[in-house]
DNA sequence: CTCAATGCAAATCTTTTGCATGCTA
DNA sequence: TAGCATGCAAAAGATTTGCATTGAG
């Protein structure tokens, strides 16, 4: 997998913020903001984590080097950017809960959206390459409780 | 249609900022920022227009009132959070374009996302209440040019 | 007159940038 | 030693809040 060479080949081919915080999103199943990631390195190598504004020239970094993805969650008040792998040959899915703030893999066989892209490049004349996919609704827990604010979110990329 | 008596019916039941915000809001096809909005109005009215702030709280109170849809757009750089109307019977679906900011309204039958919630609903016990669909990717001026920051988003909601 | 709505200015919060320092080849 | 990487502090930009004023009933 190249991105495992990328974090422990010897061609030094990434800064080593950038190697550790491709490390702390690829330890983490879930969309992550800079200050996420760095909790999440200062739970690993206590107050040896780069500083915040390492973090955020990394995740530009790997962004424009196509491992990593920027990701607003809709949430209602969510202000902040969200990272995720990127894998070219693979689909996931996920069920965001805004309370808990899970994120719960699907089991998605079949893609549907894949099917909708084709459709679009082959009328609109675009290469599409990812997609995000975000569903709003309640969650059985929440039709209950009559909680409004409850918030599901699925991200597919 | 309940947005137009909320528009313009007698009862008073929106404040009269919430009116115009939503009623700019209708009058574009487009996801609109707070600013976008005011600049909208500031055309129609001139310098009648609402300040800011109260476009803010409008744009909040519309949202809790179920009206209107706070959408990120993941844009690259774009640190802006959009607003959509909420169409529960109709279903939207745009190309956006981030060089020209041009959003275009797609002509899609059959709603393939609708198929996945329902699967979703029925296996994880949600109810879903609305989506949003970006897709990325270069369309086919930029795979010319090859300019490597051009976006496509695809929102659908 | 009362209370909600509004506007202005300041505060807040995330992200970016300037600049000086440190590290590595 | 040169150049990239990093950190700190300040700046930038969007959104929210405090507070005083306005305005409709």
């Amino acid at each position: 997998m190249a991105l495992i060479s990328k974090l422990h080949g010897k061609g030094n081919t990434l800064p080593k913020g950038a190697k550790r915080t491709l490390g702390a999103l690829s330890q983490s199943r879930s969309m992550m903001t800079a200050k996420e990631l760095r909790i999440g390195m200062q739970m690993t190598d206590g107050d040896q984590a780069p500083g915040l504004t390492t973090i955020y020239r990394s995740l530009d970094l790997l962004e424009r080097m196509g491992y990593i993805q920027q990701v607003h969650l809709n949430h209602i008040g969510d202000n902040e950017k969200r990272y995720q792998l990127v894998n070219p040959g693979e689909h996931h899915h996920h069920l965001v809960c805004k309370q808990c703030n899970e994120q719960i893999m699907l089991k998605e066989k079949d893609c549907l959206i894949s099917k909708l892209e084709t459709a679009v490049e082959a009328e609109y004349g675009f290469k599409l390459q990812s997609h995000v996919l975000q569903l709003f609704g309640l969650c059985g827990g929440c039709l209950q409780n009559q909680n409004p604010t409850k918030y599901i979110a699925l991200s597919h990329s």
